[in-house]
DNA sequence: CCGCATTATGCGTGTATGGTCATATCAGTT
DNA sequence: AACTGATATGACCATACACGCATAATGCGG
């Protein structure tokens, strides 16, 4: 019996970077959390971020397709929301990490 | 006062995205798995992976400055371990997130 | 101090993908 | 059904970066 934890096979582990791989973009992250502030329409989302139409979509269009966020349509328009609270428990682990470190650099600075 | 929490700002949202983008490589994924196992020379990394050994160099120089992993002198070869239980809880959250995602999948071809 | 083993790095290449423009698709309205 | 506004998508370019090869730098042992 193997009692350590073994490496993943590479099925695994490209789908553990891939899903990373979608975090690892600030226009995606920053749908993401415009997002999580409420539901909103793509032209709302345009004004916020200043990003194109074309360019909204498809970063949309991966979130969703990952299963991270999910539109409904309201007339004409389609209103994303976040589908998946697990990315705002990882933002949060990864940024008190940050602060961590931060800290620990300003300590040692001081202790010098 | 503001209620809700507010949209991270372009440098934070910058450096969150790094953070994921150092795990949106299998490789590097890769190589945190197996050090993960316990310490280990970059020989044996170079052995259990078919990397090339520029190539891991690179990949746990970039795990190092992110302060992921370290490592120390043992004679005349470098031993690297895991600098930070982080990566192991991240990737235990995703993987969870791909379990049920998995699940749901197949629950649904069965209720058809 | 010199050679030897180990690790780091400059350079080149191929591939993936972010980003835009133009256009297609699609849903609602008259 | 045709028109209009909203979203998705094909084509394209620019950039970033993984990855290997060759070589330099580095630290250890003699």
């Amino acid at each position: 019996m193997v009692v350590s934890s073994f490496v993943p096979g590479p099925q695994l582990l490209e789908e553990l970077s891939q899903f990373f791989r979608l975090l690892s973009e600030p226009a995606r992250l920053q749908l993401l959390c415009e997002l999580k502030q409420g539901p909103c329409d793509v032209a709302t989302l345009i004004e916020s971020t200043g990003f194109s139409q074309s360019h909204i979509s498809r970063q949309l269009g991966q979130l969703q397709r990952a299963g991270l966020v999910r539109c409904e349509r309201d007339g004409v328009r389609l209103i994303y929301r976040v589908d998946d609270t697990l990315v705002d428990d990882l933002c949060e682990l990864v940024q008190n990490r940050l602060r961590q470190r931060l800290q620990a650099q300003l300590a040692e600075l001081q202790s010098v």
